[in-house]
RNA sequence: GCGGCUGUGGUGGAAUUGGCAGACACGCAGGAUUUAGGUUCCUGUGGGUAAUACCGUGCAGGUUCAAGUCCUGUCAGCCGCACCA
């Protein structure tokens, strides 16, 4: 074995060998027990960046370590190669989007391979391919005949800029997620996924999910945003129209002084027809049309609105109360219509302040510091109910119950659960996505293609303009077809599916990735599921992470695989920042995965991004903390060639003798079992790597002693080799051939602790007096409470330090210290 | 506004169950090797002090023999949602 640490030379060598002897690939083994870990497939931009490099290595870290440990792992990777990038490159440079894609995804496969990652390269998936989209039609189909894809014409979001409608979830403060640009709002008819009948088991299904953080479900949580109330029917005076509202406090419901209903409502033109108010409330709607949803919220507080100059009959009082056209009621939420409860809502009380409508007290909090009769904010909390007839007295989430029992009765309400979630949107007028299925047949309507037909491949004489529609509506050859029911001439559907349908299932197909007779094959899919380790940014905590778990209980429903979760559980790993910020092209403080590959070794670049910080957290590159690691690599090299010159042929059997033989064995032994947990029970790789660095310094402290076993030694070296393979597996494999490995040292078996190396005859303890630390003892190990009470008292030094002053009490922990409490 | 997360040396971070705060590294200082620089190896390194004492985990309280860790309040930063009735 040389003595130079060389990673120019040995890091494509066993990349070579790897793919050679086809090292990663997985089948299914009934007889082992599986392990899928998988990392989110990145999208082909070009080139690899170094939130990539961390994902991948907190991924390859796991997946060799189960594999070590004898599972059957399962490690695929791919590319989510459909999006608008590809598509704008192509008006750009005149190429076709598959050119773009294609290539980007060899520079990125080869970078993969670079940086050492044990992929079943076998099970690679890319989403633009027909033999993926394919499938990806047919799973749509099957949404479309169980009734949960439907086509609608509503108003959507609209960017300007990329030309397409985007999801509710990729609108971000009113601006379009992937551009910036303002959203405006445009009546399209779209395709939908009708997500929302999922809505509560969606919901559920988080609880049955420990190994995810909690803050990625609360995300969830309230994105799903379910609020259980009351749906009251007020009527309209004058005519018997129904105007239904929502509420989750229909104890408040005798403080309802007026009604606001959204001016986007189809009622609307009913209220306002013919009334004296008619003209201001066309003006409002007009003004209320123009305003984008930027503007809409940016006034937060300030509420505007109109008098319909009609009125509702409130069912619980009798009473009118007149009706309020105003955008602060959204049309897309429960009923579009809102009672108006100014004492226990504060945009209620804004509004009626403004508007000068009553506000009558209903809740009473029994505190002396908020005067019920002259709120200055309104008052939501709970108490007890007054002036609403025979309800008063009752305690409020009492009355709550009351009501919807009383109301329900009468037939004028009905309990009621919403939802902030909304269905899926998923056309998009762009090019560069998985055509949507579907023919429209003049006579049949809508009507999905044959599923012997798909795929619908996607056209190539098309023209990239970047306006307008579907740049699909320019091919010569897509559009006109026959209606697979009737034959008659019909239409194909020009726009693509959104691309998060892509990545919503890809953790099925790895699976089965080459089955070209079914979407995969129920009984490998069973085998490998649900994705033990889902590995991730937690920028998708949300649609990413939430369609693919929709669209996993809809494959569970329809008899497809046994998961009901697609992810059982889930890593959020931090970004990688330089000088404090994220690292980004128009700040120029990008740190590329190239550049340190080529100066230091993708063994470098991996254990330095792995030791930085514990892969939750937020990782400052540091130029000075790479160098480091990269000594540390140099510096373990050394020691195993030495080590492996020294003990060639011992060995390693060893019974340890002196002092330092037990401290060494302790030490390796300790390390193994401080290693295996952190990597398999908490993920802290940058522990893991320390206590690495520990036994390391001391094999260099005990080497350099006069009376070494060797065959601790050469066990010690074994160990320490096994367990830095699965961070930097190049100069694992290196080191493990150079000290007679036998086959690759991916293939070796993680090593086990010697208890019997654990056990130790005497252990430290602190002498606390008052609390702080004054002196330690050496004690023999599992001394009891009481003896070492004794044995610490009896001290000289200990005695010494109580002179004149009483014992009060004495707390003996045993193995880690004695506290005396004493006075004077 | 609501919800969540995070505050520890000059820096990244450690302390897993309330039990020696600062493991491991970076940086810095000194020494050895070297013609020199680099590399390598060794030593030191929270503040403070001659040395002790003492002070130290954002801030202010509290519980406890004992608090970075638990409780109450508060400040700062980051993230998510945001007129959801």
């Amino acid at each position: 074995m040389e003595r130079q640490y060389n990673f120019k030379k040995i890091e494509p060598r066993w990349q070579k060998i790897w793919a050679e002897k086809d090292a990663f690939h997985v089948t299914e083994d009934p007889n082992k027990e599986k392990f899928y870990c998988l990392e989110m497939f990145p999208y082909p931009s070009g080139k690899l960046h170094m939130g990539h490099v961390r994902n991948y290595s907190i991924g390859d870290v796991l997946a060799r370590y189960l594999h070590m440990n004898g599972k059957n792992v399962l490690h695929p990777i791919g590319f989510d190669s459909f999006g608008l990038p590809a598509e704008n490159a192509a008006i750009k440079n005149q190429t076709h989007p598959a050119v773009w894609t294609s290539s980007n995804i060899a520079e990125m496969e080869n970078q993969l391979r670079q940086l050492g990652f044990s992929y079943d390269w076998d099970r690679e998936v890319c989403t633009y391919k027909e033999d993926y989209y394919r499938w990806m039609q047919w799973i749509f189909i099957q949404f479309y005949k169980h009734g949960l894809a439907y086509k609608k014409e509503n108003p959507v979001n609209w960017c300007p800029s990329c030309q397409t409608v985007l999801a509710n979830e990729q609108v971000v403060e009113g601006r379009c997620e992937r551009c910036g640009t303002e959203v405006t709002k445009k009546s399209l008819s779209q395709w939908y996924l009708k997500i929302t009948d999922y809505a509560d088991r969606l919901l559920e299904g988080l609880d049955t999910l420990p190994g995810w953080p909690e803050h990625v479900k609360t995300m969830q949580r309230n994105w799903i945003g379910r609020s259980e109330g009351t749906e009251v029917v007020y009527k309209l005076k004058g005519s018997d129209t129904p105007m239904p509202v929502f509420t989750t406090r229909v104890d408040t419901i005798f403080g309802a002084t007026f009604m606001v209903i959204s001016p986007e409502h189809p009622m609307v033109e009913e209220l306002i027809a013919g009334s004296p108010e008619e003209e201001n409330c066309r003006a409002y709607i007009e003004q209320a049309k123009k305003q984008s949803d930027i503007e809409r919220t940016s006034t937060v507080k300030e509420k505007t609105g109109a008098f319909t100059g009609r009125y509702a009959i409130n069912p619980a009082t009798g009473e009118d109360i007149p009706i309020y056209l105003a955008d602060y009621v959204l049309m897309g939420y429960g009923t579009g219509i809102v009672m108006g409860v100014p004492y226990g809502d504060q945009r209620d009380f804004d509004f009626a302040k403004k508007y000068d409508l009553p506000i009558i007290p209903v809740v009473d909090p029994h505190r002396d510091d908020i005067d019920i009769n002259n709120l200055k904010e309104a008052f939501s909390d709970d108490g007890t109910v007054i002036n609403s007839g025979k309800y008063n007295g009752m305690d409020n989430r009492e009355a709550i119950k009351a009501m919807q029992k009383d109301f329900e009765e009468a037939g004028f309400a009905v309990p009621k659960v919403n939802f902030k979630l909304r269905d899926w949107l998923i056309s998009r007028q762009r090019y560069w996505g998985t055509p949507i299925p579907m023919i429209n047949c003049p006579d049949c309507g809508w009507v999905p293609e044959k599923e012997e037909n798909l795929p619908v491949i996607l056209p190539t004489d098309v023209e990239f303009t970047g306006k307008g529609e579907s740049p699909i509506v320019t091919s010569k050859t897509f559009v006109d077809t026959v209606c697979p029911c009737c034959g008659k001439p019909a239409k194909r559907e020009v726009d693509t599916m959104d691309t998060f349908l892509d990545s919503s299932w890809y953790e099925l197909r790895y699976c089965d990735n080459k089955n070209d007779k079914a979407v995969w094959d129920r009984e490998k899919a069973d085998y490998w599921m649900n994705v033990d380790q889902y590995i991730g940014g937690v920028e998708h905590a949300i649609l990413h992470l939430m369609y693919a778990r929709f669209f996993c209980k809809f494959l569970h429903d329809i008899g497809l695989t046994k998961a009901e979760e697609p992810f059982q559980n889930l890593l959020t790993q931090g970004m990688v920042l330089k000088d404090g910020k994220k690292m980004s092209k128009s700040i120029g403080n990008v740190v590329s995965p190239e550049e340190i590959i080529e100066k230091y070794g993708a063994d470098t670049a991996r254990l330095f991004i792995l030791f930085a910080a514990p892969p939750e957290k937020e990782l400052e590159w540091s130029d000075t903390g790479v160098e480091g690691s990269y000594k540390f690599l140099g510096r373990v090299y050394r020691l195993v060639a030495d080590m492996a010159e020294l003990t060639a042929g011992i060995p390693k059997r060893y019974i340890p003798e002196g002092k330092d033989d037990k401290q060494l064995a302790y030490i390796l032994n300790n390390t193994i079992k401080r290693v295996s947990e952190d990597i398999q029970k908490r993920f802290n790789f940058n522990t893991a790597i320390s206590a690495i660095m520990e036994l390391v310094n001391e094999m260099y402290r005990y080497k350099e002693l006069e009376d070494i076993n060797l065959g601790l030694l050469a066990d010690a070296t074994e160990k320490l080799v096994l367990m830095l393979a699965p961070f930097v597996p190049h100069i694992g494999e290196e080191m493990w051939e150079g000290i007679g490995g036998e086959g690759l040292v991916y293939d070796a078996k993680w090593p086990e602790v010697d208890e019997s190396m654990l056990v130790k005859d005497s252990v430290e303890i602190v002498v606390q007096i008052n609390g702080k630390v004054r002196e330690k003892a050496e004690v023999p190990a599992g001394l009891d409470k009481a003896g070492l009470e004794e044995t610490v008292l009896a001290m000289d030094s200990v005695k010494a330090l109580m002179e004149g002053k009483n014992v009060v009490k004495v707390i003996a922990v045993p193995g880690k210290l004695v506290n005396i409490v004493v006075k004077g």
